[in-house]
DNA sequence: GTTTTTTGTGACTATCGGTCATAAAATGAC
DNA sequence: GTCATTTTATGACCGATAGTCACAAAAAAC
């Protein structure tokens, strides 16, 4: 009977991920305890701690969950011979900011996990994992690129290490602006319109950086 | 004597204000508590919260210094004649991106200044000035791209909400990666070199985003 | 049914941000 | 100088937290 033990232990760390999950889309991100999340699953928090080896490393494991969710999406534009480069770059561009829109949590967690203290609290198995998964992004990404420079769409002249460092600063920014809100910029960012304008913005200026020409950004822009 | 009051009362928070950031340079970031920064400065707990209502205005205060700091710099480059309108878009963002490489403890309260939850922690006088300084920062930049505009460098077509929210999500972006040091990237982001290298890539990269012709962009190169 | 092993637990520790009654110092009246 | 009054500084205290571990409860083995 070890099997149903070991089937009855991983039902169980799913009960805690689900629990956290529904606690987090709920409260607060800052007031919720080990406590709450043993409470609300119906376990003892000493329990937790046999699942995870520490707090950050269920948020870890949540996060991990949305990145394959959202990486095997980004493989399967980088895999559609239907789309050129452009087209394939602007969908997983749309498609990764749209998530984000729409998932608080997973926006609670992309921002926790760009902090430094939070990459070295969790464990080393997860924080692989988490950056193998950006590896992948990455690549397929980068397929997309190199795909729109052989249809001539992409400048060749810009340098790859230039538009990479580029491209990943504009993400993770607009990742930042889409969940801070607002603050103080001049769009407010806090209906679905508003975020769904910006997002729109970034995208197209992300893509003018890219392609050769501005007289291809204004085909592009009417083209959507 | 009310005067030499309160002259010391402003001495004693400047005494804390340094203490914090003498604290900061040498210590992690997380391990930091009042109880050592009111034993560090040489007063009670209870003094340190007669100057700031909460931890985080000690930490809005340091940002907002630094954040001064800054903006007359850009406020200056804004009013350079000699410099045409990309030459002040580049300086400034040189500049910007370079005090952050060597500012450890303002790289953090950036990065915390960006999380919701802090926002809402700290007293509304400070988030307020925050937040004005964001907008000066913005208008000093607005400047420069009209400048380059009217200079014929700067893509006129490109809307200005896409612009602005294209440039303000990778300036964002890039000041995360400067923080975190490379975490998964492609570049590893340690050395002050990587990270200088690193600067001129987003740096081109925005321009680029920005001028209309991709040779003007080669052009630009070869001046620097 | 009894012993042994495995598994679950919540009381406990250490630490934090923030408060407030009270001690200490400064001021003022005479 | 002395005492009364006001102002200022303080650290013991509070509630809450992440993480631990001795021990209880359940399961397995015999």
């Amino acid at each position: 009977m070890n099997d149903r033990k070991v089937r009855e232990f991983e039902r169980r760390e799913r009960d805690i991920l689900d629990s956290t999950l529904e606690l987090l889309s709920g409260e607060h991100w800052e007031t919720l305890s080990v406590d709450k999340i043993a409470r609300h699953t119906g376990i003892g928090k000493g329990t937790v701690y046999k699942h995870f080896e520490c707090k950050d490393d269920i948020y870890a494991h949540l996060l991990l969950d949305d990145c394959q969710l959202m990486l095997t999406r980004f493989q399967h534009f980088a895999a559609d011979e239907c789309l050129t480069g452009v087209q394939q770059m602007r969908g997983m561009l749309l498609y990764a900011f749209k998530f984000h829109r729409d998932n608080v949590v997973y926006q609670h967690m992309y921002m926790y996990f760009k902090q430094k203290s939070f990459r070295e609290r969790i464990s080393t198995n997860y924080l692989q994992r988490l950056d193998s998964c950006d590896e992948y992004f990455t690549e397929a990404f980068g397929k997309a690129v190199c795909k729109g420079i052989a249809e001539g769409e992409v400048n060749p002249d810009m340098p790859q290490e230039v538009m990479m460092a580029g491209m990943s600063a504009t993400y993770e920014g607009a990742m930042v602006a889409l969940q801070e809100g607002g603050s103080c910029k001049q769009q407010p960012l806090e209906t679905t319109e508003q975020k769904d304008t910006y997002i729109n913005h970034v995208v197209d200026y992300m893509i003018a950086a890219l392609t050769r020409q501005s007289d291809r950004l204004a085909e592009e822009q009417g083209k959507r």
